[in-house]
DNA sequence: TCATTATATGTAAAAAGAGACATAATATCA
DNA sequence: TGATATTATGTCTCTTTTTACATATAATGA
């Protein structure tokens, strides 16, 4: 039972989904191929955290449809009172933002430009999704869905990358104003 | 040559370093143990992308001083002009904030408060640190290095560091306004 | 018709990263 | 004196993650 395997047992804490819908949903947090996901859902169904049931599909795949069990909710909350691990980020535009001096103005810009359009798109998606998540449960965008609302978690973590979508715009914008158009 | 092996180039790209003080350096932006470190710069040093020179200390053991080399100052310019790969971020709060309604809200409420004192303390750091590294070159808090500055990158990073962590410290304190004190 | 995309699940191998083991000098603290 | 911390380099093993291989249905587009 690592990171990844409680991050499963989170999200269907609130849902029963596939290894696929699973493997989709947790990439904002925790990205993971579903190489890594299905032996560990295996895995995970051996050590009773998880239960599946097999769904058959008559224009889809046929596929197996996760549950937590009574386990894997206690295994939640014990992970929950243990406070989580530093957060770990790797951005190769930071290492490349290091040397930008060693070449030419214009293709510098064009590393930033790229990511702003890269962070522009994300809060286009992320202003959508807001919207949908809250209109589910009939809330408007003025409203904060309550501590033991089921939308609690989506909503505080939709708020923290809308924010952070911002900031990351912000940065890239004024690191753009302060490198020169040309030399 | 892998993105790791850019990010040392990088760091060296500035100043001779070991391969202690590059493991320390290179934390903050593409976290890697010295385990990696050492195997990979004897790597980088027969593919001629750096060299080295032995350091006899009285006080301290020893150490291996690497430079990069015309031919590692090519492949940066190359590297350079190439469009960085997207971050990931792996931050098991994320994890545990979707389900945190699962438990007491004083629960909650550690998590949080915790992570916030994490982003509080690395702010003060950066704020010390950006004080440092502007002074080193007679700057003061309102200048802006130019672009062919050696300072320029490490500027528009601690910047980016100190935005960021802002940003991380308003959505904690939000969080916690919005987490019962208790039920 | 062929290529691609989305859905859906799986395995195998390679690369990347973390943790432990190993050594060694100096310094600090109990 | 013994324990721990810092500096410094290195290897080995295990875990984690990525990439590639593999299969199958259905839809879409060139």
């Amino acid at each position: 039972m690592n990171t990844l395997s409680y991050g499963l047992l989170s999200l269907l804490s609130h849902h029963s989904l596939s290894g696929y819908d699973l493997m989709l949903r947790i990439q904002p947090f925790w990205p993971a191929k579903h190489s890594q996901i299905y032996p560990l859902l295996a895995f995970m169904e051996k050590e009773e955290q998880v239960t599946f049931e097999l769904i058959a599909q008559s224009d889809k795949p046929d596929k197996k449809v996760y549950s937590i069990t009574d386990k894997g909710i206690d295994s939640l909350r014990e992970w929950l009172s243990v406070p989580a691990s530093d957060p770990v980020m790797r951005d190769e535009l930071m290492l490349k933002a290091y040397c930008v001096s060693f070449v030419d103005p214009a293709i510098s810009r064009k590393l930033f430009v790229s990511r702003l359009e890269h962070y522009q798109t994300k809060l286009q998606r992320y202003r959508e999704k807001i919207r949908t998540v809250l209109s589910s449960e009939g809330l408007t965008e003025s409203d904060t869905p309550g501590y033991r609302s089921p939308l609690f978690g989506a909503y505080i973590l939709l708020n923290k990358a809308l924010l952070t979508c911002r900031t990351n715009i912000e940065w890239c914008e004024w690191v753009l104003s302060v490198i020169p158009e040309a030399e």
